[in-house]
RNA sequence: UGAGAUAUGGUGUAAUGGUAGCACUACAGAUUCUGGCUCUGUCAGUGAGGGUUCAAAUCCUUCUAUCUCAACCA
């Protein structure tokens, strides 16, 4: 079809919030990031995440960070960080800046005195246990921490120990001072550091207090100047706080927009079973072609085309999406038939006599590797007096819509001649073991007129 | 009995007050030097009730269902 003349595809809703944002001015240019914690391999759900970031910045014009998210060093690995980015790279997008939340630590850590000093933010002494009783449930509101209304002076010094090391992982915490009894769980005084002494992969030893994902990606997207923070539904209930750090930082206004993640009938995606996967050695590892994982599917043949064909074609929105992995398989076979070498193969052999082919000869076949291609490479495949079919591609007593080979039946064996069945060799037990057929010399390919059977093998 | 989000064929996704369209699936047929590809056709949908309007998937209203949130994970 013409590119001029195609109807142009329908915006999804966020690349309509973009252009709405272009022509209003509200922003400039348009900055995505993708955001992964470096603790797994990346599966086809972040591949979907992956199309829609670089694509949106790709579609107007703008740039997308790698940014990886690691902001708890007890899970994350430079392995992954490794395998992400290679897997970003073969799916075919490269991104503007490499960037570690782990470079903001120190920003991030004055900005938390920032809000000590200014009274937002307290230390907490009580236990896991205490901290969860206190913050309520979803129907009842939370009570205050007996530690919530430490004078900011004796916080200041007391997460100033933290961070040098006075205290032992669990024994405090550093809390925003937000609202125990909103009705958004958020609210109530979201922990913002805890104590790690925890060996980071990029950071080493410099750290023993580490920040949590809600007081980190926030701030990340303002430092890096993102337009549309783009991520999957669930984080729509943290979008508040999301705005209460920035506004209360009154740091550059990223935005947080969600979208309905990727899930595939039949297919596990969730990194946390995935890994559980590959540790219990279910499977011989991430590339495991069983795997659900971007280096699995690549191993087992899908094609990155395939796969940004497949995330086109499933569209955004905010509703629960439960792909049907037909779907999937189908743009892997569009993608694979066009580019993809034929070859044969037997598996199941049944010898075939060439009754009437002279003794000894061999005639050499030139096969297209590709039928969409025939002007194409070409391999050379010999036609001689014995050959091998497919076990399946011979029945006796064959139903009447089975085109293949039956006694007194034709058959063409492909890119050769036609071949006819005219006797059946059995064994004693009655298995059929061979067949003596007789080639058609005048139905070699290019020489004279073409004759049709109903079945190629 | 909290807050937020979402409801369109089996699955996804369009239609932004004016003919409910597209893709995958399923089924039927045509074609075929791959029982593939391709082509044609068929089945099939606006969660429910009420209201506004000449006209509602779309606006109002009541209800229902589903998902998310109570990690010192992200």
């Amino acid at each position: 079809m013409d590119e001029n003349t195609q109807e142009p595809k329908k915006l999804n809703f966020i690349e309509e919030i973009i252009e709405n944002d272009l022509a209003s001015g509200a922003v400039k240019s348009v900055m995505t990031r993708f955001p992964p914690e470096p603790n797994g391999y990346l599966h086809l759900g972040h591949a979907k995440s992956i199309c829609l970031n670089f694509g949106l910045a790709q579609k107007y014009g703008g740039k997308t960070n790698l940014r990886f998210d690691d902001t708890n060093p007890s899970k994350e690995d430079t392995e992954y960080v490794d395998a992400i980015k290679e897997d970003i790279k073969w799916l075919g997008f490269q991104w503007d800046k490499e960037r570690y939340a782990s470079d903001y630590f120190d920003q991030l850590y004055e900005w938390a005195e920032d809000l000590i000093k200014r009274g937002l933010a307290y230390v907490d002494d009580q236990g896991q246990e205490e901290i969860s009783k206190g913050r309520g449930t979803v129907e009842k509101p939370g009570t205050d921490s007996p530690f919530r209304d430490r004078p900011a002076e004796e916080n200041l010094q007391l997460f100033r120990d933290m961070k040098a090391g006075k205290y032992a992982d669990g024994e405090k915490v550093l809390r925003a001072k937000i609202d125990m009894a909103s009705p958004n769980m958020m609210f109530r005084d979201p922990i913002l550091y805890r104590i790690k002494h925890e060996s980071h992969h990029r950071t080493g030893d410099k750290w023993c207090i580490y920040p949590m994902y809600d007081y980190t990606h926030g701030e990340c997207d303002s430092i890096e100047h993102i337009t549309h923070s783009i991520c999957t539904l669930e984080f729509d209930v943290h979008r508040p706080l999301y705005d209460w750090f920035i506004k209360t930082l009154g740091i550059w206004p990223s935005h947080q927009y969600e979208f309905a993640r990727l899930n595939l009938t039949y297919t596990l995606m969730s990194k946390r079973k995935l890994l559980e996967l590959v540790q219990k050695n279910l499977v011989s590892g991430w590339d495991d072609p069983r795997m659900p994982t971007l280096c699995g599917v690549r191993r087992r043949g899908y094609t990155a085309e395939a796969l940004r064909m497949f995330c086109d074609k499933i569209g955004v929105s905010k509703r629960d999406q439960l792909m049907d992995i037909q779907l999937l398989e189908w743009c892997v076979r569009q993608d694979l038939n066009e580019r993809s070498n034929r070859y044969m193969c037997v598996q199941t052999p049944l010898k075939v006599t060439i009754t009437n082919w002279e003794k000894g000869k061999v005639e050499w076949f030139d096969c297209p590797l590709n039928p969409a291609d025939p002007d194409g490479a070409k391999r050379k495949v010999p036609f001689t007096g014995e050959m091998y079919i497919e076990k399946e591609d011979f029945m006796e007593d064959a139903p009447k819509k089975y085109f293949r080979l039956k006694p007194e039946g034709e058959v063409r064996l492909k890119y050769t001649y036609i071949i006819k069945c005219e006797e059946v060799v059995k064994d004693a037990e009655g298995n059929v073991v061979e067949l003596r057929c007789s080639y058609d010399p005048s139905t070699k390919p290019g020489v004279g007129e073409w004759r049709s059977v109903k079945g190629t093998i």
